[in-house]
DNA sequence: AATTAATTACGAAAAACTTCGTAGCACAAA
DNA sequence: TTTGTGCTACGAAGTTTTTCGTAATTAATT
């Protein structure tokens, strides 16, 4: 089956966005786009995804000399993986507190909240 | 202003679990609790109990031998603390994104789909 | 060709987090 | 009293995560 890729850090989750974002890049611009938000050194970048690339996470293209990195893992699936590990260890397994916090904190659209709804009725149908 | 109390790591958020649960517990009643789950010595247990202390996670009656510890902080409050840098760390900030995700992949009880829609029932007038 | 600039590789230090062993103390049991 | 049990204190080791410095290589520039 799968190799069970492991849970990525919280630098290597940083570095996952920009990559989810951008599509596959450099080391150097994902270092650029790190920058923008904290002081963060090249070489910390770059081996930070070289052992992403060890652990399964990234995968890398050497045809030329600069290595194009992207993503090994998918973005869903990831934060589905963090979001049970997340529930279960912030909420005790509670997801419906978690969402009610979440809705209840979080300033709304009415087109996010339409497609709350929608996605609420089509769940009790399926249950039906 | 409050001091700033800083997020507790994975260990220390499962003796919070504890405290929140059971109330004001001994270091031998959490270790109880936490190598039900998991093997877990005592001392270890104890470190983290009064390096949380230090942190000002918990407080603690040292009035007889055997100390009494409790959080120091809600746990309202640190779910929510915890649920914004997650959402931020892992779905960049979008919170709906989150809960479309949640709600999705759990099977929601219908009492608990209808608690949801009251809740957005009343953002929606809130915002009229 | 020589110099400069940018890149990768990688060991190792630093920092953060977790676990453990031992000492010392208090109280209960023998 | 002596022994045993259970607790706290705490340094230190172990582990994981993050950061950094240096060397080597390649490519571009002069």
């Amino acid at each position: 089956m799968n190799e069970q890729i492991p849970k990525p850090t919280e630098a290597e989750l940083e570095i996952l966005q920009v990559l989810w974002q951008h599509g596959p890049s450099t080391v150097r611009f994902i270092n650029d786009k790190l920058s923008e938000q904290r002081e963060v050194g090249y070489t910390t970048t770059l081996k930070l995804m070289q052992i992403m690339l060890e652990k399964g996470i990234l995968v890398r293209n050497t045809d030329s000399k600069i290595h194009v990195y992207r993503a090994a893992v998918g973005e869903s699936d990831t934060q589905q993986q963090l979001l049970d590990k997340f529930v279960e260890a912030t909420f005790r397994g509670a997801a419906m507190k978690m969402v009610m916090q979440a809705l209840g904190n979080h300033k709304t659209s009415p087109a996010e909240l339409d497609e709350i709804k929608a996605l609420i009725d089509k769940i009790e149908k399926e249950q039906k």
